[in-house]
DNA sequence: CCACTTACTATACGGAGTCCAGAAATTACT
DNA sequence: AGTAATTTCTGGACTCCGTATAGTAAGTGG
């Protein structure tokens, strides 16, 4: 999946077509009615190939999100780096903003936006939400080396999941509020502050 | 799975038994390691019996925790009725700190405990987050009701996740601090205190 | 002794995901 | 040109999960 290679046979197909052919698919049969080989075939590879684009199936409901969360790191870093002074919460809540921020408002999952039609089922919600726990672990590791706290201890576990679930229960809502929403940011900045806001006076 | 009726014929097996065996397989094997076949042969049970007490193989990680949080609506029903004048917020916050402390402190979900000697890998993850969105479903629909939000409103889906974020990663780390932990009231209580505090304002 | 009810078993099936050996397509070197 | 190196694609075999079903076992109550 890194940038293809500049030698060796080059690639037949694509993540993105790959997943337009799977949205296809979703929308007319239902994510469970829809078989892999199905999706492979009308993108034109063998099944085996599809394994080369995507880990799984549910992977291509998620394609947008990944990539956008993808870049939460960096955004932990650059906040971290910028502002000292903020305390660890609001550092994280700028972070996720800054993510959301950079998103590009006209992708939005059809996970989310579609879900109905594509009768998903609650399996396939929390295949989203565990996107959002990937990305615990990383924000936590943050909130603890910005309190000072030991691994293992529970405030930075806390801050972590709490933002996380406020900012991906936001970017739901966005998705879900059809055409006229208005930009990803500012949807998660009001969730993310009220939280941060919440945790902020335990700086320790 | 309801309490064996008094007619017909007799269970052979039980959710315990079949995961006290699994446990012994995960902790031998690993998660993945591990086929159902084997549990229900360790269990003495056929296959096709494993699946009358339990919908999947994931299950058998949380049936402490199943079973504490099937007590969450009730939890927020009384919450909702005694006390009328708490925010919604606060209501949630309550609600969760008392399916906390009915909990038995001496059933401690080893998904949680030994998750990495059993290597259970981004399974947990999955199944975890499967219950964070059945649970989210339940609190964002109790919010939405208190605030008189439209369904499919920001809010309320903020306030539920962030919770529920909060009190799930407190759970965690209380799982996760070996003996010696306290109780987990003691643990998610500060939690959801926090979060509350912070979105208690937007009373609306 | 016979219904009735509930639980267990055997079996088969479709689909997801993994693995591997070999073929195809391109670039780089000689 | 020809060959090597590299990367991707493909077909097939395999394991396992989860579902469905039809039939059997083991109790209770008339």
């Amino acid at each position: 999946m890194t940038p293809s290679a500049r030698t060796g046979r080059p690639r037949r197909s694509s993540a993105e077509i790959l997943a337009d052919a799977a949205s296809e698919l979703f929308l007319e049969n239902g994510y469970a009615g829809t078989t892999v080989d199905q999706i492979a075939q009308r993108a034109g590879v063998s099944r085996a190939t599809f394994f080369n684009y995507f880990a799984g199936k549910a992977d291509l409901l998620w394609l947008d999100l990944d990539e956008s969360l993808r870049s939460l790191p960096g955004a932990l870093l650059e906040v971290g780096g910028s502002d000292p002074s903020l305390s660890a919460p609001d550092s994280v809540a700028r972070a996720l903003v800054l993510v959301a921020q950079r998103h590009d408002d006209s992708r939005v999952p059809w996970a989310l936006s579609q879900g109905e039609t594509m009768r998903l089922g609650d399996d396939l919600t929390a295949s989203g939400a565990a996107r959002f726990v990937a990305q615990h672990s990383i924000v936590a590791a943050f909130v603890a080396e910005r309190t000072e706290a030991r691994a293992g201890d529970a405030w930075p576990q806390v801050v972590s999941a709490a933002l996380l679930g406020a900012a991906g229960a936001a970017a739901v809502a966005w998705a879900r509020a059809g055409i006229g929403r208005g930009s990803l940011e500012d949807a998660v900045e009001p969730a993310v502050e009220a939280v941060a806001a919440g945790l902020g006076g335990h700086t320790l």
